[in-house]
DNA sequence: TGAATAGTGTCTTTAAGACAGTATATC
DNA sequence: GATATACTGTCTTAAAGACACTATTCA
Protein backbone atom coordinates (compact mmCIF):
# COMPACT_ATOMS: atom_id res chain seq x y z
CA UNK A 1 0.00 0.00 0.00
CA UNK A 2 1.18 3.32 -0.89
CA UNK A 3 2.66 6.09 2.00
CA UNK A 4 0.16 9.26 1.98
CA UNK A 5 1.12 12.38 0.99
CA UNK A 6 1.86 14.61 3.36
CA UNK A 7 -0.61 17.47 2.37
CA UNK A 8 -3.57 15.42 2.41
CA UNK A 9 -3.45 13.47 6.03
CA UNK A 10 -1.14 15.09 7.71
CA UNK A 11 -0.30 18.04 9.72
CA UNK A 12 2.91 20.30 8.74
CA UNK A 13 4.10 22.75 10.77
CA UNK A 14 3.20 24.86 7.74
CA UNK A 15 -0.41 25.05 9.10
CA UNK A 16 -2.13 25.86 11.79
CA UNK A 17 -3.64 22.73 14.08
CA UNK A 18 -7.31 21.84 14.96
CA UNK A 19 -8.57 24.64 13.23
CA UNK A 20 -9.80 25.67 9.59
CA UNK A 21 -11.65 27.73 7.45
CA UNK A 22 -14.53 27.03 4.88
CA UNK A 23 -15.92 28.91 2.58
CA UNK A 24 -19.30 28.82 0.68
CA UNK A 25 -18.65 30.39 -2.49
CA UNK A 26 -22.03 31.47 -3.94
CA UNK A 27 -21.99 32.48 -7.61
CA UNK A 28 -25.39 33.64 -9.37
CA UNK A 29 -25.96 32.23 -13.22
CA UNK A 30 -29.38 32.15 -15.12
CA UNK A 31 -31.86 33.24 -12.44
CA UNK A 32 -30.16 30.63 -9.83
CA UNK A 33 -28.43 30.68 -6.84
CA UNK A 34 -25.03 28.50 -7.23
CA UNK A 35 -22.79 26.99 -4.26
CA UNK A 36 -19.21 25.58 -5.78
CA UNK A 37 -18.63 22.23 -4.23
CA UNK A 38 -15.85 19.83 -4.17
CA UNK A 39 -16.02 16.35 -4.21
CA UNK A 40 -12.84 15.46 -2.48
CA UNK A 41 -12.23 11.94 -2.39
CA UNK A 42 -13.37 9.06 -4.86
CA UNK A 43 -16.50 9.28 -2.23
CA UNK A 44 -20.23 10.06 -3.75
CA UNK A 45 -20.54 12.88 -0.73
CA UNK A 46 -19.48 16.78 -1.52
CA UNK A 47 -17.98 19.44 0.79
CA UNK A 48 -17.76 23.20 0.11
CA UNK A 49 -14.31 24.38 -0.27
CA UNK A 50 -11.84 24.14 2.61
CA UNK A 51 -8.66 24.46 3.96
CA UNK A 52 -6.16 25.40 6.15
CA UNK A 53 -4.62 28.09 7.75
CA UNK A 54 -0.92 28.92 7.67
CA UNK A 55 0.86 30.47 10.37
CA UNK A 56 1.93 33.61 8.49
CA UNK A 57 -1.62 34.59 7.47
CA UNK A 58 -4.98 35.70 8.75
CA UNK A 59 -7.82 33.22 8.86
CA UNK A 60 -9.58 35.65 5.94
CA UNK A 61 -6.13 35.77 4.35
CA UNK A 62 -6.40 31.46 4.11
CA UNK A 63 -9.80 32.25 3.14
CA UNK A 64 -9.04 34.44 0.45
CA UNK A 65 -6.07 32.14 -0.64
CA UNK A 66 -8.45 29.03 -0.79
CA UNK A 67 -10.60 30.81 -2.78
CA UNK A 68 -8.20 31.91 -5.64
CA UNK A 69 -7.09 28.50 -5.97
CA UNK A 70 -10.67 27.20 -7.06
CA UNK A 71 -11.93 29.95 -8.51
CA UNK A 72 -8.36 32.24 -10.04
CA UNK A 73 -10.15 35.40 -8.65
CA UNK A 74 -8.70 37.54 -6.24
CA UNK A 75 -10.24 40.16 -3.88
CA UNK A 76 -13.58 38.47 -3.32
CA UNK A 77 -16.29 39.84 -1.44
CA UNK A 78 -15.78 37.77 1.62
CA UNK A 79 -17.84 37.34 4.96
CA UNK A 80 -17.47 35.70 7.66
CA UNK A 81 -20.70 33.81 9.49
CA UNK A 82 -19.88 31.54 11.70
CA UNK A 83 -17.80 29.21 13.75
CA UNK A 84 -18.60 25.45 13.60
CA UNK A 85 -16.74 23.19 16.47
CA UNK A 86 -17.49 20.11 18.04
CA UNK A 87 -16.11 16.71 18.41
CA UNK A 88 -18.59 14.88 16.26
CA UNK A 89 -18.29 17.24 13.26
CA UNK A 90 -16.21 14.94 11.24
CA UNK A 91 -18.21 12.11 12.01
CA UNK A 92 -19.69 10.89 9.29
CA UNK A 93 -21.26 7.07 7.89
CA UNK A 94 -18.81 5.84 5.62
CA UNK A 95 -15.81 7.83 6.50
CA UNK A 96 -13.63 5.94 8.29
CA UNK A 97 -9.83 5.43 8.30
CA UNK A 98 -10.60 1.72 6.54
CA UNK A 99 -12.99 2.92 4.07
CA UNK A 100 -10.99 5.72 2.73
CA UNK A 101 -7.91 2.92 2.42
CA UNK A 102 -9.74 0.79 0.25
CA UNK A 103 -11.13 3.36 -1.87
CA UNK A 104 -7.48 5.38 -2.36
CA UNK A 105 -5.22 2.58 -1.97
CA UNK A 106 -2.93 4.73 1.22
CA UNK A 107 -2.80 3.49 4.63
CA UNK A 108 -4.42 5.75 5.91
CA UNK A 109 -4.25 5.85 9.83
CA UNK A 110 -6.84 6.06 11.72
CA UNK A 111 -4.98 8.57 14.34
CA UNK A 112 -4.38 10.62 10.54
CA UNK A 113 -4.60 14.23 11.12
CA UNK A 114 -7.83 14.19 8.61
CA UNK A 115 -9.57 12.46 11.23
CA UNK A 116 -8.98 15.16 14.15
CA UNK A 117 -11.53 17.42 15.75
CA UNK A 118 -11.67 20.49 13.99
CA UNK A 119 -13.11 24.20 14.51
CA UNK A 120 -14.02 25.53 11.49
CA UNK A 121 -14.46 28.97 10.77
CA UNK A 122 -17.41 29.30 7.88
CA UNK A 123 -16.84 32.55 5.40
CA UNK A 124 -19.00 32.72 2.36
CA UNK A 125 -17.94 34.53 -0.61
CA UNK A 126 -19.77 36.35 -3.53
CA UNK A 127 -18.27 36.12 -6.96
CA UNK A 128 -19.38 36.53 -10.44
CA UNK A 129 -20.47 33.16 -12.25
CA UNK A 130 -18.96 33.61 -15.41
CA UNK A 131 -15.65 35.48 -14.66
CA UNK A 132 -14.75 32.09 -12.41
CA UNK A 133 -12.16 29.52 -13.85
CA UNK A 134 -13.23 26.69 -11.76
CA UNK A 135 -10.00 24.53 -10.62
CA UNK A 136 -9.77 21.73 -8.76
CA UNK A 137 -7.00 20.95 -6.62
CA UNK A 138 -4.62 17.80 -7.47
CA UNK A 139 -6.12 15.96 -4.12
CA UNK A 140 -9.79 16.46 -5.27
CA UNK A 141 -11.64 14.22 -7.54
CA UNK A 142 -14.38 16.90 -8.77
CA UNK A 143 -15.20 20.46 -8.10
CA UNK A 144 -18.48 22.16 -9.66
CA UNK A 145 -21.77 24.50 -9.30
CA UNK A 146 -24.51 23.09 -7.64
CA UNK A 147 -27.74 24.86 -7.09
CA UNK A 148 -28.39 25.45 -4.05
CA UNK A 149 -31.73 24.15 -3.70
CA UNK A 150 -30.70 20.87 -5.04
CA UNK A 151 -27.54 20.18 -3.33
CA UNK A 152 -25.80 16.38 -3.64
CA UNK A 153 -25.06 14.31 -0.69
CA UNK A 154 -22.99 16.10 1.98
CA UNK A 155 -19.71 15.28 3.29
CA UNK A 156 -20.02 15.86 7.73
CA UNK A 157 -22.25 19.19 8.20
CA UNK A 158 -21.38 20.64 5.82
CA UNK A 159 -25.30 20.91 4.70
CA UNK A 160 -25.59 22.90 7.79
CA UNK A 161 -22.47 24.95 6.82
CA UNK A 162 -24.11 26.26 3.48
CA UNK A 163 -27.80 26.37 5.06
CA UNK A 164 -26.23 28.41 7.56
CA UNK A 165 -24.17 30.67 4.66
CA UNK A 166 -27.71 30.95 2.96
CA UNK A 167 -29.18 32.39 6.10
CA UNK A 168 -26.55 35.02 6.57
CA UNK A 169 -26.43 35.98 3.11
CA UNK A 170 -30.04 36.39 3.36
CA UNK A 171 -30.06 38.62 6.58
CA UNK A 172 -27.13 40.34 5.77
CA UNK A 173 -28.82 41.38 2.06
CA UNK A 174 -31.50 43.44 4.26
CA UNK A 175 -28.69 45.95 5.57
CA UNK A 176 -25.40 45.95 3.07
CA UNK A 177 -25.95 46.64 -0.95
CA UNK A 178 -25.23 43.34 -2.71
CA UNK A 179 -25.08 42.54 -6.59
CA UNK A 180 -21.53 44.10 -7.23
CA UNK A 181 -19.88 40.72 -7.02
CA UNK A 182 -22.54 38.69 -8.49
CA UNK A 183 -23.60 40.95 -12.26
CA UNK A 184 -21.98 42.05 -14.96
CA UNK A 185 -20.87 45.66 -14.88
CA UNK A 186 -23.97 47.10 -16.33
CA UNK A 187 -26.94 45.34 -15.62
CA UNK A 188 -30.68 45.78 -16.04
CA UNK A 189 -33.85 46.49 -13.86
CA UNK A 190 -35.34 42.69 -14.54
CA UNK A 191 -31.75 41.39 -13.93
CA UNK A 192 -31.20 42.71 -10.18
CA UNK A 193 -34.67 42.19 -9.48
CA UNK A 194 -34.52 38.52 -10.02
CA UNK A 195 -31.19 38.32 -8.13
CA UNK A 196 -32.89 39.54 -5.30
CA UNK A 197 -35.97 37.39 -5.56
CA UNK A 198 -33.13 34.37 -6.25
CA UNK A 199 -31.58 34.93 -3.18
CA UNK A 200 -34.46 35.54 -0.93
CA UNK A 201 -36.17 32.79 -2.37
CA UNK A 202 -39.56 35.24 -2.88
CA UNK A 203 -41.52 37.23 -5.62
CA UNK A 204 -40.78 40.89 -5.13
CA UNK A 205 -43.55 43.11 -6.51
CA UNK A 206 -41.53 45.13 -9.50
CA UNK A 207 -42.91 48.40 -8.95
CA UNK A 208 -42.34 48.05 -5.13
CA UNK A 209 -38.77 47.01 -6.00
CA UNK A 210 -37.55 49.59 -8.25
CA UNK A 211 -38.59 52.59 -5.98
CA UNK A 212 -36.73 51.18 -2.92
CA UNK A 213 -33.63 50.46 -4.50
CA UNK A 214 -33.51 53.62 -6.65
CA UNK A 215 -34.64 55.45 -3.33
CA UNK A 216 -30.89 54.64 -1.88
CA UNK A 217 -29.36 56.01 -5.23
CA UNK A 218 -26.64 52.87 -5.03
CA UNK A 219 -27.66 52.40 -8.51
CA UNK A 220 -27.17 54.80 -11.85
CA UNK A 221 -29.27 54.44 -15.08
CA UNK A 222 -27.24 55.45 -18.47
CA UNK A 223 -28.43 56.17 -21.54
CA UNK A 224 -28.08 52.53 -23.22
CA UNK A 225 -30.10 49.70 -23.41
CA UNK A 226 -29.91 46.07 -23.78
CA UNK A 227 -31.47 43.78 -26.61
CA UNK A 228 -33.31 41.21 -25.00
CA UNK A 229 -35.07 39.64 -28.42
CA UNK A 230 -38.41 40.78 -29.66
CA UNK A 231 -39.37 42.75 -26.56
CA UNK A 232 -38.89 46.13 -25.11
CA UNK A 233 -35.03 47.09 -24.57
CA UNK A 234 -34.33 47.67 -20.65
CA UNK A 235 -32.11 50.31 -19.54
CA UNK A 236 -28.70 49.02 -18.62
CA UNK A 237 -28.17 50.52 -14.89
CA UNK A 238 -24.88 50.35 -12.94
CA UNK A 239 -23.54 50.90 -9.08
CA UNK A 240 -22.66 54.48 -7.88
CA UNK A 241 -18.95 52.92 -6.73
CA UNK A 242 -18.72 55.29 -3.87
CA UNK A 243 -22.52 55.38 -2.81
CA UNK A 244 -22.24 51.10 -2.72
CA UNK A 245 -18.71 51.45 -0.72
CA UNK A 246 -20.30 53.49 1.58
CA UNK A 247 -22.87 51.30 2.11
CA UNK A 248 -21.10 48.46 2.78
CA UNK A 249 -19.21 50.32 5.40
CA UNK A 250 -22.19 52.22 7.27
CA UNK A 251 -25.27 49.75 6.13
CA UNK A 252 -28.19 50.81 3.80
CA UNK A 253 -31.52 49.26 4.97
CA UNK A 254 -32.87 47.48 1.96
CA UNK A 255 -35.70 44.97 3.36
CA UNK A 256 -37.88 43.67 1.35
CA UNK B 1 14.01 29.69 38.59
CA UNK B 2 10.71 27.85 39.06
CA UNK B 3 9.43 25.63 35.93
CA UNK B 4 6.28 26.98 34.58
CA UNK B 5 2.79 24.93 35.73
CA UNK B 6 2.00 23.29 32.63
CA UNK B 7 -1.43 24.82 32.66
CA UNK B 8 -0.09 27.86 32.06
CA UNK B 9 2.51 27.94 29.41
CA UNK B 10 2.39 24.68 28.16
CA UNK B 11 0.05 22.69 25.63
CA UNK B 12 -1.69 19.18 27.32
CA UNK B 13 -2.83 16.92 25.07
CA UNK B 14 -6.72 17.32 26.84
CA UNK B 15 -7.19 20.65 24.89
CA UNK B 16 -7.10 22.02 20.96
CA UNK B 17 -3.93 23.61 19.22
CA UNK B 18 -4.12 26.54 18.15
CA UNK B 19 -8.09 27.55 18.87
CA UNK B 20 -9.56 29.24 21.56
CA UNK B 21 -13.12 30.79 22.97
CA UNK B 22 -13.04 34.16 24.74
CA UNK B 23 -16.37 35.14 26.33
CA UNK B 24 -17.95 38.48 27.04
CA UNK B 25 -19.58 38.21 30.20
CA UNK B 26 -21.88 40.97 30.19
CA UNK B 27 -23.64 42.06 33.60
CA UNK B 28 -26.16 44.85 34.56
CA UNK B 29 -26.17 46.74 37.25
CA UNK B 30 -27.58 50.19 38.64
CA UNK B 31 -28.17 51.66 35.13
CA UNK B 32 -24.94 50.37 33.77
CA UNK B 33 -23.23 47.76 31.73
CA UNK B 34 -20.49 45.91 32.96
CA UNK B 35 -18.31 43.38 31.66
CA UNK B 36 -16.08 41.12 33.58
CA UNK B 37 -12.60 40.97 32.85
CA UNK B 38 -9.54 39.37 34.44
CA UNK B 39 -5.74 40.59 34.75
CA UNK B 40 -3.77 37.30 34.00
CA UNK B 41 -0.35 38.50 35.03
CA UNK B 42 0.68 41.07 37.17
CA UNK B 43 0.98 43.28 34.52
CA UNK B 44 -1.59 46.37 34.44
CA UNK B 45 -3.10 44.98 31.70
CA UNK B 46 -6.50 43.12 31.12
CA UNK B 47 -8.47 40.45 29.17
CA UNK B 48 -11.72 39.03 28.88
CA UNK B 49 -12.52 35.85 30.29
CA UNK B 50 -11.14 33.20 28.33
CA UNK B 51 -9.57 29.98 27.52
CA UNK B 52 -8.78 26.44 25.65
CA UNK B 53 -11.12 24.01 24.51
CA UNK B 54 -11.67 20.28 25.09
CA UNK B 55 -11.20 17.41 23.02
CA UNK B 56 -14.55 16.18 24.45
CA UNK B 57 -16.06 19.47 24.26
CA UNK B 58 -17.75 21.92 21.50
CA UNK B 59 -16.86 25.40 21.27
CA UNK B 60 -20.30 26.20 23.10
CA UNK B 61 -19.62 23.84 26.23
CA UNK B 62 -16.36 25.09 26.32
CA UNK B 63 -17.50 28.75 26.20
CA UNK B 64 -20.18 28.02 29.40
CA UNK B 65 -17.67 25.98 31.76
CA UNK B 66 -15.63 29.15 31.35
CA UNK B 67 -18.21 31.01 32.19
CA UNK B 68 -19.34 29.15 34.82
CA UNK B 69 -15.45 29.11 36.27
CA UNK B 70 -15.79 32.66 36.45
CA UNK B 71 -19.44 33.45 37.51
CA UNK B 72 -20.28 30.19 39.19
CA UNK B 73 -23.67 30.34 37.28
CA UNK B 74 -24.64 27.62 34.43
CA UNK B 75 -26.97 27.94 31.36
CA UNK B 76 -26.09 31.45 30.54
CA UNK B 77 -27.65 32.63 27.49
CA UNK B 78 -24.52 32.46 24.96
CA UNK B 79 -23.84 34.14 21.62
CA UNK B 80 -21.28 33.04 18.97
CA UNK B 81 -20.29 36.53 17.52
CA UNK B 82 -17.26 36.92 15.28
CA UNK B 83 -13.88 34.65 15.43
CA UNK B 84 -10.85 36.50 15.43
CA UNK B 85 -7.50 35.38 13.82
CA UNK B 86 -3.86 36.57 12.58
CA UNK B 87 -0.75 35.74 13.38
CA UNK B 88 -0.29 38.96 15.12
CA UNK B 89 -3.05 39.13 17.72
CA UNK B 90 -1.14 38.34 20.35
CA UNK B 91 1.49 40.81 19.61
CA UNK B 92 1.33 43.32 22.54
CA UNK B 93 4.03 45.67 23.78
CA UNK B 94 5.79 44.68 26.72
CA UNK B 95 4.20 40.81 25.99
CA UNK B 96 7.60 39.35 25.99
CA UNK B 97 8.93 35.99 27.00
CA UNK B 98 11.40 38.18 29.00
CA UNK B 99 8.90 40.25 30.58
CA UNK B 100 6.68 37.29 31.78
CA UNK B 101 9.57 35.65 33.16
CA UNK B 102 11.01 38.59 35.22
CA UNK B 103 7.32 39.03 36.49
CA UNK B 104 6.50 35.70 37.28
CA UNK B 105 9.68 34.05 38.68
CA UNK B 106 8.69 31.59 35.60
CA UNK B 107 11.37 30.59 33.28
CA UNK B 108 9.31 31.22 30.37
CA UNK B 109 10.66 29.89 26.87
CA UNK B 110 9.99 32.33 23.91
CA UNK B 111 8.30 29.11 22.09
CA UNK B 112 5.89 29.03 24.93
CA UNK B 113 2.47 27.92 24.16
CA UNK B 114 1.03 30.96 25.34
CA UNK B 115 3.11 32.91 22.73
CA UNK B 116 1.67 30.76 20.22
CA UNK B 117 -0.99 31.68 17.07
CA UNK B 118 -4.57 31.66 18.22
CA UNK B 119 -7.88 31.48 16.59
CA UNK B 120 -10.66 32.96 18.95
CA UNK B 121 -13.91 32.24 18.95
CA UNK B 122 -15.92 34.76 20.95
CA UNK B 123 -18.86 34.31 22.42
CA UNK B 124 -20.64 36.98 24.27
CA UNK B 125 -22.96 35.86 27.53
CA UNK B 126 -25.56 37.91 29.68
CA UNK B 127 -25.51 37.22 33.04
CA UNK B 128 -27.31 38.63 36.60
CA UNK B 129 -25.18 40.70 38.25
CA UNK B 130 -26.76 39.98 41.66
CA UNK B 131 -26.35 36.32 41.23
CA UNK B 132 -22.81 36.10 39.94
CA UNK B 133 -20.23 35.10 42.50
CA UNK B 134 -17.07 36.52 40.87
CA UNK B 135 -14.21 33.67 41.15
CA UNK B 136 -10.37 34.20 39.75
CA UNK B 137 -8.50 31.40 39.34
CA UNK B 138 -5.08 30.35 40.13
CA UNK B 139 -3.41 31.94 37.59
CA UNK B 140 -4.83 34.94 37.62
CA UNK B 141 -4.24 38.52 39.33
CA UNK B 142 -7.46 39.50 39.76
CA UNK B 143 -11.07 39.32 38.16
CA UNK B 144 -13.97 41.99 38.75
CA UNK B 145 -16.42 43.72 37.16
CA UNK B 146 -15.89 47.39 34.78
CA UNK B 147 -18.25 49.63 32.87
CA UNK B 148 -18.38 49.01 29.36
CA UNK B 149 -17.96 52.83 28.93
CA UNK B 150 -14.69 52.85 31.16
CA UNK B 151 -12.85 50.02 30.09
CA UNK B 152 -8.92 49.63 31.14
CA UNK B 153 -5.71 48.94 29.51
CA UNK B 154 -6.67 46.27 27.47
CA UNK B 155 -4.12 43.26 26.36
CA UNK B 156 -3.88 42.16 22.51
CA UNK B 157 -6.82 42.66 20.80
CA UNK B 158 -9.45 42.68 23.81
CA UNK B 159 -10.38 45.66 23.92
CA UNK B 160 -11.64 45.46 20.01
CA UNK B 161 -13.25 42.12 21.05
CA UNK B 162 -15.18 43.92 23.85
CA UNK B 163 -16.15 46.41 21.23
CA UNK B 164 -17.33 43.62 18.73
CA UNK B 165 -19.24 42.05 21.33
CA UNK B 166 -21.29 45.16 22.17
CA UNK B 167 -22.18 45.73 18.66
CA UNK B 168 -23.29 42.14 18.36
CA UNK B 169 -25.20 42.48 21.28
CA UNK B 170 -27.00 45.80 20.05
CA UNK B 171 -27.56 44.53 16.92
CA UNK B 172 -29.18 41.24 18.00
CA UNK B 173 -30.97 43.47 20.74
CA UNK B 174 -33.37 44.64 17.75
CA UNK B 175 -34.59 41.03 16.88
CA UNK B 176 -34.68 39.34 19.67
CA UNK B 177 -36.23 39.24 23.32
CA UNK B 178 -33.13 40.49 25.44
CA UNK B 179 -33.34 40.75 29.51
CA UNK B 180 -34.35 37.81 31.80
CA UNK B 181 -31.36 37.18 32.12
CA UNK B 182 -30.03 40.77 33.27
CA UNK B 183 -32.46 41.74 35.49
CA UNK B 184 -34.48 39.75 38.34
CA UNK B 185 -37.47 37.74 38.11
CA UNK B 186 -39.91 40.88 38.98
CA UNK B 187 -39.18 44.02 37.54
CA UNK B 188 -40.76 47.16 36.39
CA UNK B 189 -41.13 49.03 33.49
CA UNK B 190 -38.97 52.37 34.42
CA UNK B 191 -36.43 48.77 35.25
CA UNK B 192 -36.34 47.20 31.59
CA UNK B 193 -36.52 50.78 30.19
CA UNK B 194 -33.46 51.30 31.60
CA UNK B 195 -32.09 48.32 30.91
CA UNK B 196 -32.77 49.19 26.91
CA UNK B 197 -31.25 52.51 27.08
CA UNK B 198 -28.49 51.00 28.56
CA UNK B 199 -27.52 48.88 26.02
CA UNK B 200 -28.28 51.24 23.57
CA UNK B 201 -26.74 54.13 24.68
CA UNK B 202 -30.00 56.70 23.58
CA UNK B 203 -32.90 58.04 25.50
CA UNK B 204 -36.13 55.96 24.29
CA UNK B 205 -38.99 58.04 24.52
CA UNK B 206 -41.25 55.93 27.92
CA UNK B 207 -44.57 56.26 26.41
CA UNK B 208 -43.20 54.31 22.96
CA UNK B 209 -40.61 52.24 24.32
CA UNK B 210 -43.85 50.76 26.66
CA UNK B 211 -46.27 50.94 23.33
CA UNK B 212 -43.97 48.37 21.68
CA UNK B 213 -42.77 46.50 24.06
CA UNK B 214 -46.32 45.78 25.33
CA UNK B 215 -47.45 45.28 22.12
CA UNK B 216 -45.15 42.09 21.83
CA UNK B 217 -46.57 40.32 24.51
CA UNK B 218 -43.63 39.06 26.25
CA UNK B 219 -44.31 40.73 29.32
CA UNK B 220 -46.80 40.37 31.62
CA UNK B 221 -48.06 42.98 34.24
CA UNK B 222 -48.61 41.65 37.36
CA UNK B 223 -50.86 43.33 40.49
CA UNK B 224 -47.87 43.91 42.41
CA UNK B 225 -45.73 47.09 42.94
CA UNK B 226 -42.86 48.40 44.23
CA UNK B 227 -41.96 50.21 46.93
CA UNK B 228 -39.52 52.67 45.45
CA UNK B 229 -39.07 55.49 48.42
CA UNK B 230 -40.76 58.95 48.24
CA UNK B 231 -42.23 58.61 44.77
CA UNK B 232 -44.97 56.20 42.93
CA UNK B 233 -45.03 53.26 43.22
CA UNK B 234 -44.50 51.36 39.82
CA UNK B 235 -46.35 47.75 38.90
CA UNK B 236 -44.01 44.64 38.61
CA UNK B 237 -44.02 42.57 35.38
CA UNK B 238 -42.53 39.32 34.31
CA UNK B 239 -41.93 37.78 31.26
CA UNK B 240 -43.96 34.91 29.49
CA UNK B 241 -41.12 32.70 29.15
CA UNK B 242 -43.36 30.92 26.54
CA UNK B 243 -43.46 34.10 24.34
CA UNK B 244 -40.07 34.78 25.38
CA UNK B 245 -38.68 31.52 24.36
CA UNK B 246 -40.74 31.80 20.94
CA UNK B 247 -39.05 34.75 20.25
CA UNK B 248 -35.49 33.75 20.94
CA UNK B 249 -36.15 31.32 17.78
CA UNK B 250 -38.42 33.13 15.62
CA UNK B 251 -37.24 36.66 16.40
CA UNK B 252 -39.50 39.26 18.00
CA UNK B 253 -38.81 42.88 15.79
CA UNK B 254 -38.23 45.49 18.67
CA UNK B 255 -36.90 48.58 17.02
CA UNK B 256 -35.83 51.39 18.33
C1' DT C 1 -48.75 70.16 49.67
C1' DG C 2 -44.46 69.77 47.31
C1' DA C 3 -41.15 66.88 44.98
C1' DA C 4 -40.13 63.04 42.41
C1' DT C 5 -41.31 59.44 39.58
C1' DA C 6 -45.09 56.39 37.14
C1' DG C 7 -48.18 55.97 33.68
C1' DT C 8 -50.89 56.77 29.60
C1' DG C 9 -53.37 58.87 24.61
C1' DT C 10 -53.40 61.49 20.31
C1' DC C 11 -51.83 63.52 16.30
C1' DT C 12 -48.50 63.79 12.48
C1' DT C 13 -45.33 61.93 9.43
C1' DT C 14 -43.26 58.29 6.98
C1' DA C 15 -42.87 53.90 5.07
C1' DA C 16 -44.82 49.64 3.37
C1' DG C 17 -47.86 47.22 0.53
C1' DA C 18 -51.38 46.41 -2.84
C1' DC C 19 -52.62 47.14 -7.32
C1' DA C 20 -53.10 48.05 -13.28
C1' DG C 21 -52.44 50.33 -17.24
C1' DT C 22 -49.19 52.30 -20.90
C1' DA C 23 -44.81 51.83 -23.65
C1' DT C 24 -41.66 49.53 -26.72
C1' DA C 25 -39.19 45.97 -29.38
C1' DT C 26 -39.47 42.38 -32.74
C1' DC C 27 -41.72 39.16 -35.70
C1' DG D 1 -50.93 43.99 -35.01
C1' DA D 2 -49.78 40.28 -31.91
C1' DT D 3 -46.88 39.06 -28.26
C1' DA D 4 -43.75 39.48 -24.70
C1' DT D 5 -41.51 42.22 -21.58
C1' DA D 6 -40.30 47.10 -19.57
C1' DC D 7 -41.77 50.67 -17.00
C1' DT D 8 -44.18 53.69 -13.84
C1' DG D 9 -47.98 56.23 -10.31
C1' DT D 10 -51.64 56.27 -6.79
C1' DC D 11 -54.17 54.89 -3.00
C1' DT D 12 -54.57 52.44 1.41
C1' DT D 13 -52.82 50.83 5.59
C1' DA D 14 -49.54 50.36 9.27
C1' DA D 15 -45.85 51.83 11.91
C1' DA D 16 -42.78 55.25 13.79
C1' DG D 17 -42.07 59.39 16.12
C1' DA D 18 -43.14 63.62 18.50
C1' DC D 19 -45.35 65.42 22.22
C1' DA D 20 -47.82 66.76 27.56
C1' DC D 21 -50.70 65.96 31.02
C1' DT D 22 -52.59 63.24 35.09
C1' DA D 23 -51.62 59.87 39.00
C1' DT D 24 -49.37 58.24 43.07
C1' DT D 25 -46.20 57.96 46.91
C1' DC D 26 -44.06 59.77 50.94
C1' DA D 27 -41.85 63.33 53.56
Amino acid sequence: MKTIPDELFTNSDQYLRNVSVDNVIFGYHEKELKVLLQRPFPIDKWTVTGGYIKRTESIEEAAKRIAHDRTGLRDLYLQQFHAFGNPRRVADNGFTAQYLSQITGFDVPVDAWIFDYFVSVGFYTLTEFSKVDVRKSEAEAECKWWPVGDLPSMLFDHATIVNEALNALRLHIAHYPIGYELLEEKFTLPEIHNLYQTILGKVLDDRNFTKKLTATGIITKLKETKRIGAHRSPFLYKFDRKKYEEGLKTGVALVF
